[in-house]
DNA sequence: CTGTTAGCGCGTTCAC
DNA sequence: GTGAACGCGCTAACAG
């Protein structure tokens, strides 16, 4: 552990002086600084963060909070945490991977209290989350990947629904269809206020609505089982549904399979969108489903970004929201004609 | 931000006192402890992480070092993250999220240079990695989730690649099955030493011959193309082939299209097995795919574990392989009479 | 049993 | 343009 006094005797300066070069923070003759840069590469100087931190209260680490595990979107939640490592690193920050546990709350104040993080990125955000308010009152610096239901005044980057909702209506009407239902995730995430599940529905009635499309609710669900019997019960009232948009892997699996077993034929019977899920995903069903693909690594990096410029400074806040990306796969076609009613 | 000073101030005592009461350190007299701990509380104080590690040289902080977004096993690096975060949050420790770029070594230095990680958690290990060498020659403590062709003398927590194969094998041979082929994951991650990929056909071809099965290498497939590509190579030449594993969840889905095409069904006329890849994936696929799922969380735990045992002193390193554990589905079933020569 | 002192490595005043 | 001194919050010596 080489420290700014070995680089000084080597050098043969104060302390101060080899700081004062090595930062900038105020003028050095050029040779004595040459002569520090070579001494500090030749000992291998890394300056000390935790020594750094002290001093400066500023530790360059961010912390990255999410759920337990089972949460929300799965596998998309490491697209998030990748992309927000990488994006801090590039602006010399560290981020600190934090689990949630039961009590979110105890968990910030303690975590915030350590004076180990600058700041909080926030995850998994639900309309009326609590962290916000708590983090805004403890004067902790944070930012948003989701959004609350108001969330006025703070940093954030969410998909942009709303634009989302519009590109899968003007691809299915694009290709015929009347009829466009929608198949959200399990209920408790609906009820408890998860973001993308109100809002997902929310934008695709509003859109369908605007482009005079016919919107139906398909209810929820989570499972392989409950897909299955959401189409089920869905076609059972409503026949005349050509176009199906569903959120979740095992939803969808189990659409497709009840689609099967009913002599549908994706897509020619049936017109079915995967809403929330990686391109990667999408390609392991057959037929290759369309999906819309969430930006999570643009999310987890703008989130990264505004935080790190939150701290920087002031500056109004920032609230981006960015759609996600229609991938075509084998799933859509222009509904049978004659299939509605 | 409330010190320790303050805490000491508040109780009406020496700061070092104070310290002492709340680590334990030395004695100190029941009254004052009990005033002293109920200053903390009222003050809320939180030791300060930095200038803690600053002086004891330990700051309770792991780095976890993963490799870039695309590689390996994808989904299921977030179980590793995920698991090990919380292993160490248990046991008192924080993780740091360390994204790796191209030059896996010189981010090494860097990283443990700055003195703000008491030791690395080594993520998709390969059979030749730089990485353990290095950090064993710099006397950083570390860990492995996988392992190196030689591993002898380092903490490791990996899957159990023979116990996996046997446990395939005799699901496959049980069913009745005399002969099993494997597609392993795309040709660039054997080559280039990936453990999973090149001890999971070592470990099935060995387990094969053990168990008296005919095993037939069927190449290698990352995508949904190389994966139909391989089933029809391997049909072509082995049609004899009734059960097949695969490596990799689109080229099962590869080989799964390719199968309908050439009018075989899964299971009736071939027995599918998906490697290495979540129960939850395998559950998307159409017939739902029997698999072995890697114990993520497990290897997380374990390799935190591990670690944090090291840290805390000698002791022989510890070596534990995990198996997978199979996932039954609707793809394995007896051979159809009459199908092998 | 408790208080005083020193120092971890760094940045930042100040004098010079 | 440079150096000496102080303090960030804490732990670990040594006195008392």
């Amino acid at each position: 552990m080489t420290s700014l006094r070995d680089v000084a005797a080597r050098a043969q300066v104060a302390v101060s002086t080899v700081s004062a070069a090595l930062n900038g923070t105020r003028p050095v003759a050029a040779a004595t600084k040459l002569r520090i840069e070579q001494a500090a590469r030749e000992l291998g100087y890394r300056p000390n963060l935790l020594a750094r931190g002290l001093q400066s209260k500023r530790t360059r680490i961010l912390a990255l909070l999410f759920p337990p595990p089972a949460g929300g979107f799965g596998p998309t939640g490491m697209g998030f945490a990748t992309a927000a490592a990488e994006a801090a690193k590039e602006l010399g920050y560290h981020v600190l991977l934090s689990p949630e546990s039961a009590a979110p709350v105890e968990e910030l104040r303690h975590l915030t209290g350590l004076g180990l993080v600058d700041g909080v990125l926030l995850m998994e955000v639900r309309l009326d989350d609590e962290r916000p308010a708590f983090l805004a009152r403890a004067g902790v610096p944070f930012a948003m990947i989701g959004r609350t239901r108001d969330p006025e005044g703070i940093d954030y980057a969410d998909i942009d629904f709303a634009a989302t909702a519009r590109q899968a209506v003007a691809h299915v009407a694009g290709l015929g269809h009347r009829v466009l239902a929608f198949v959200n995730s399990p209920a408790a995430a609906f009820e408890a206020g998860y973001g993308p599940a109100v809002r997902s529905s929310a934008a695709l009635a509003t859109a369908a609505r605007e482009a005079g499309l016919d919107y139906v609710d398909g209810g929820h669900a989570g499972s392989r089982e409950e897909g299955a019997r959401a189409l089920d019960a869905l076609l059972d009232v409503r026949p005349d549904v050509t176009a199906l948009a569903v959120m979740g892997d095992r939803a969808a699996a189990g659409v497709l399979a009840a689609a099967a077993r009913r002599g549908l034929r994706v897509p020619d019977d049936l017109t079915l969108l995967l809403v929330l899920a990686s391109a990667r995903v999408a390609e392991i069903f057959h037929p290759r489903l369309t999906t819309l693909e969430p930006p999570s690594a643009e999310l987890g990096r703008l989130g990264a970004r505004m935080l790190i410029d939150r701290l920087g400074g002031g500056g109004p806040p920032r609230q981006r929201l960015v759609p996600c990306r229609l991938v075509t796969g084998d799933s859509s076609a222009p509904p049978r004609t004659g299939a509605a009613s």
